[in-house]
RNA sequence: GGGCGAUUAGCUCAGUUGGUUAGAGCGCUACCCUUACAAGGUGGAUGUCGCAGGUUCGAGUCCUGCAUCGCCCA
């Protein structure tokens, strides 16, 4: 049976074989066990737009390692999953695939087909996407996805949106907004991409004009790079302490393009005296910095000229250019203003101008009306949480990010002139009927002045209409100019009203056509997917016809809630720590009253070769399935892991695979970018077969039928190999457990390296346990490949080879005592064996399970200490110390048999095994292999046959002896030499390669082998080296300053490794002077 | 302009509170298809730790300045 194995781990078997097995017994599932601890991660929820990259395999990978491990210890492990409906992103996807297909808009259809089409867009991608994560394994509830458009999610989002509208935290307001004038819509600052383009850069003047408004002879002079913007200008502006100007400053000058005047006004904020003129012009609507301005001198300069109209042409308020796009008018204002003799001069420059990332146009600062969050209190709250440590940021250094960007308390613009989104549950009214409505709601409303961009002055508890409707529904009102017909009513509605809603609407309210921005309803992710506010009922779960009655406890509620929240940990990238990170936090503590998660863990950013981060836009993303199919789940995330520490980003360069013949052609930029041209789709030539062919891309879709070369990384060979070694040792081991029986295992029957490898293992799994839990990753999977490979393997494996023999003839003492022999070695590689799979389950589950399983056919019960093979956190209440804190140490180094779970990704975490760790005997292993590596060495460097066995001689002190001869048959297997001679009394044989270490000297004779020359030489230079090492040391100690202030164990440090040198270098010397002399 | 980070072997990266003359994987190289593994084994070569100063008995590590790159915010 065990020959059956083969020899090479298949990944895709065990992916296709165990993740529905772990999915259909139901391990993934997280239900509330008030008898266990939770551990919650939340799913950075992936938006719908596209497939995943490895960016978010990278996420992904570092989630599904804390949610295994978690559960090995114990813990009722929740990673919820789900994804995001992404408005702008996933509505412009859809629209440009539709205009470039067929051609349409979105007017064309209409508001409600275009909602449609987008839903069939998610759902084709949603369903992509949870495919690639259960591709890598991920152990996420499925039961439990949610997307943000979901009724659940609603229901948060409505609820918010009501709570803060009625607690007068959400207001209307103009703001200048980035307006994209394709998408028409306003755009988050996040959205904007800055760009310099060639452009050019004029310069005018206004005439000066006296109380009169007569033209005096005086001009201002002042440049701009946007002269149409003169239409609106409302002053223009010069620095205070401007002697050039300080006589001008409130007198007036005239716009020739329609005659209008406007104030001369001194801001030191925004005219620079050593820029230009010193002068400049003030379009507040349509220049960030002018309304900066205009709202420090607002008294001076009357209300700003809005020019716009949503799709980019001129407005009105342009007079004659009306109608005319924007970029039509700048040409004709240039021309008027020449006609006019008020232009000076053009230059070419280069101008940084910012497009939207969605629709890649232009930008165009627009004054419009849209709804804030006031982010005073709401984000002084979310600071204080993370100040006081509430919430915790691994690596601590981005809480400053995080501090940095609440501190500026920006109110929050959460509108968006989208169809696809939560659309703002307000309705609204104008003109006489407005008033009545609110006399009929009992209510006797005053005629609030209201100041454009600004919140209304009594949005704070003006809403409420009848205590009794405080839930329900809520209003604000304005009337800028006190007169009945201009009165405005908005009213917001809660959740699960229609019927208020069409009363409203029958009175003649028509709802706000604007939804909700996508982060309104991300921020809500934490607790909106746990079902709030719906504190009766636990979510619904996938298939699930309707709310789930609950068992637990006799009043119904939520337990979900209760037991998930708050969460134990996000994981994210740091791009998304101010627009994501802060807006859960504050949500959070608003809706919930505590914050929703205690830790931020920041992973490093995946880059491509050349350093750019990976994305949809750039075309450079890679498909991890790809890389899945080439290098195996496991291999990928072993990988990934070890990318995933606290300094950097990491760079991952690509190739591609020739379909011909699997040479490998690096990527370059040019192939990121390549799109099909006149029908054709870019290829790639291989160097090796030269033939060419189509290739992976994120651009678009290879011909069907066509050969593709796909994306490989070269780089995540590491964990593939990895696999493959860990899946050949194991299977070393499973071949030799035939005839394997449980039993205990006591101290006595342990061997120099059973003691030196449980020693290890024990030092290994305290350290990936401490690793884990500060998010090191990647020092996490260093400590567990060297434990495997360079000493379970290379070590200890080979040195149990003669025990797992059976020697002798049937019925014999040797028989007998080497089948006993053979037994407790067993029992010994079983339990590391065992642990080792433990070890690395949480990083790579589906070889660890598939070794698991096959391991429980041969050994389903399997020697532990006392306290590693129970689930012990079964019995665990918040209250007791988590089984791997706790310090009671079994009285013996003892292994009894304990009968194996059924499944890795349900065994415990390793513990209870501190009693084996040694470090004494771990120094002291150190030193035999030390002394192989030697002989080695010398084999290597004479290019001794690996056939040849060669005779070794030690001189060393007798303890150092002892030690040796308890390994001296393994010199045979370890270094195909013989112990020849073994002590203080043993003397360089003649013609005889000699090495030098710290406690022994070795002498390795090699008759007719030995170059004497080149002996000589390597000697000389090993020598020259140990001289080296002398001087330094020696200069450390001849200085006072050193041995007086350097710590005292630093010193003796020093003193004793100069001790050890100084007698290799004897030694060494020796062997010259006798090299030199016969 | 402000903040954060990076710069270590040909490539990709580690390097804990400063303490031998700096490490890993890949690649390169010599030998080996040795009864777990050639996705392997045993050896070997490879570095002015971006530059310039400073602190210190001692600096890849701390400080200052400079250069280059990346990200975030204005």
């Amino acid at each position: 049976m065990p020959t059956e194995i083969p020899k090479q781990y298949d990944p895709a078997a065990a992916e296709a074989q165990w993740f529905p097995y772990w999915e259909s017994h139901g391990y993934f599932d997280a239900d509330p066990d008030p008898a266990k601890l939770s551990h919650t991660i939340m799913i950075p929820l992936p938006n719908v737009t596209g497939a995943l990259h490895m960016g978010h395999a990278l996420n992904g990978t570092i989630q599904d390692l804390l949610t295994r491990w978690r559960r090995m210890q114990g813990y009722v492990a929740l990673w919820m999953p789900g994804t995001d409906h992404a408005g702008i992103a996933t509505q412009a996807v859809v629209e440009r695939r539709m205009k470039e297909q067929e051609n349409l808009t979105r007017h064309d259809i209409g508001r409600e087909a275009l909602v449609d089409r987008i839903w069939k867009w998610k759902d084709e991608y949603e369903k992509r996407i949870i495919g690639q994560q259960k591709k890598l394994g991920a152990s996420c509830d499925w039961r439990r996805v949610r997307f943000t458009l979901d009724e659940v999610c609603s229901k948060a989002v409505r609820r918010t949106f009501f709570k803060m509208f009625r607690d007068g935290l959400i207001y209307r307001g103009k703001r200048l907004v980035n307006w994209d004038t394709f998408l028409q819509t306003a755009v988050a600052d996040d959205e904007v991409y800055t760009e310099d383009v060639a452009g050019k850069f004029w310069t005018f003047h206004y005439p000066v004009v006296d109380a009169d408004g007569k033209d005096t002879n005086r001009v201002i002079s002042f440049s701009t790079t946007r002269p149409e913007t003169m239409l609106g200008d409302t002053a223009v502006c010069v620095h205070p302490t401007d002697e050039r100007y300080t006589d001008l400053i409130g007198q007036k000058v005239r716009i020739p393009l329609n005659g209008r005047l406007i104030p001369i006004v001194a801001d030191a904020l925004l005219a620079d005296k050593e820029l230009g003129t010193g002068c400049v012009k003030v379009t507040p609507a349509h220049d960030p910095n002018d309304y900066a301005c205009w709202t420090r001198n607002r008294e001076l300069m009357g209300e700003p000229i809005n020019l716009l109209n949503p799709d980019g042409t001129f407005n009105e308020n342009a007079g004659q250019y009306a109608g005319m796009d924007r970029l039509a008018v700048r040409d004709a204002v240039v021309i008027a203003m020449q006609e006019q003799g008020c232009f000076e001069k053009e230059e070419d420059r280069q101008i940084p101008l910012k497009f939207s990332d969605r629709s890649k146009t232009a930008i165009e600062p627009y004054l419009s009306d849209q709804w804030f969050v006031k982010m005073d209190q709401l984000g002084q709250k979310a600071i204080d949480a993370v100040k006081n440590r509430d919430v915790e940021f691994f690596p601590e250094r981005y809480a400053n990010s995080y501090l940095d960007w609440l501190e500026e308390k920006r109110d929050w613009c959460i509108s968006r002139q989208l169809w696809w989104g939560h659309r703002i549950p307000v309705w609204h009214l104008t003109g006489q009927r407005a008033h009545e409505f609110l006399m009929e709601m009992g209510y006797e409303p005053e005629f609030p002045a209201i100041k454009e961009g600004e919140p209304p002055p009594n949005s704070g508890p003006v809403g409420h209409l009848t205590a009794e409707a405080a839930e329900k529904i809520s209003a604000v009102w304005s009337c800028p100019d006190g007169k009945p017909e201009s009165f405005m009513v908005s009213v917001c509605i809660a959740d699960g009203h229609e019927d208020i809603e069409k009363n409203l609407e029958e009175y003649g309210f028509e709802r706000e056509p604007d939804v909700l921005d996508t982060w309104f309803s991300s921020a809500l992710w934490p607790h909106a997917t746990l079902g709030w506010p719906d504190r009766e009922h636990n979510p619904p779960m996938v298939g699930d016809s309707g709310t789930q009655p609950l068992a637990l406890g006799s009043q119904p509620q939520n337990e979900v809630l209760r037991y998930f929240y708050p969460g134990s940990v996000l994981v994210t990238s740091r791009d998304i720590i101010t627009l994501w990170v802060a807006r859960m936090v504050l949500t959070g503590l608003y809706n919930m009253g505590d914050v929703p998660f205690r830790h931020v863990h920041v992973h490093p950013k995946i880059l491509d070769g050349f350093g750019q981060g990976m994305s949809k836009s750039k075309g450079n993303g890679v498909d991890p399935l790809d890389l899945i199919a080439r290098y195996g789940a496991d291999g990928l995330r072993f990988t990934i892991a070890s990318f995933a520490g606290e300094t950097q980003d990491v760079r991952l360069p690509i190739s591609y695979a020739c379909p011909h013949c699997d040479g490998l052609i690096p990527q370059t930029l040019e192939h990121q970018k390549a799109k099909p041209k006149d029908g054709k789709k870019p290829r790639v030539k291989c160097p090796k077969c030269k033939k060419d062919s189509q290739y992976t891309s994120a651009n678009y879709d290879a011909d069907p039928g066509e050969p593709v070369a796909s994306m490989v990384a070269e780089r995540f060979e590491y964990g593939r190999n990895f696999c493959n070694k860990l899946w050949n040792a194991c299977r070393f081991a499973l071949m030799n457990l035939e005839g394997y029986t449980p039993g205990p295992v006591s101290a006595a029957d342990l061997a120099l390296e059973d003691r030196w490898i449980l020693s290890r293992l024990a030092t290994v799994t305290d350290e990936v346990t401490k690793l884990l839990d500060k998010y090191q990753f990647d020092q996490a999977t260093r400590a567990l490949r060297e434990f495997v490979w360079n000493e379970f393997c290379d070590w200890y494996l080979e040195m149990i080879k003669p025990r797992l023999r059976v020697t002798g003839d049937e019925g014999t003492d040797e028989r007998t005592a080497s089948e006993a022999q053979r037994s407790n070695c067993q029992r010994v590689l079983v339990t590391v064996v065992d642990t080792i799979l433990r070890l690395l389950h949480p990083f790579t589950p589906f070889i660890t399970e598939e070794l698991w399983q096959r391991l429980n056919e041969i050994a389903p019960e399997r020697p532990a200490t006392a306290d590693s093979g129970k689930q012990k956190a079964e019995s665990l209440t918040a209250d007791d110390p988590m089984p791997w804190e706790a310090q009671g140490t079994p009285s013996l180094g003892v292994l009894m048999p304990q009968p194996a779970t059924a499944a890795c990704i349900v065994a415990s975490w390793p513990m209870g095994l501190e009693v084996f760790r040694q470090p004494a005997l771990e120094a002291r292993f150190q030193r035999l292999q030390d002394t192989i590596v030697a002989v080695r060495n010398v084999r290597g460097v004479y290019n001794i046959s690996p056939a040849a066995t060669v005779p070794v001689s030690l001189k060393c002190s007798g303890e150092v002896a002892e030690d040796i001869q308890q390994v001296a048959g393994q010199f045979e297997r370890l270094a195909k030499a013989t112990l020849q001679a073994c002590g203080p009394d043993v003397t360089r044989p003649a013609a005889s390669a000699s090495f030098s270490l710290a406690d022994a000297d070795g002498y390795v004779p090699l008759e007719g082998l030995i170059d004497r020359e080149a002996e000589l030489a390597r000697q000389k230079k090993e020598a020259d080296k140990l001289r080296g090492f002398i001087t330094s040391n020696e200069k450390k100690l001849s200085n006072s300053s050193f041995v007086d202030r350097a710590p005292p164990e630093v010193v003796a440090d020093v003193r004793e490794t100069l001790t050890n040198l100084q007698k290799q270098l004897v030694s060494t010397e020796e062997v010259i002077a006798q090299l030199s002399g016969n």
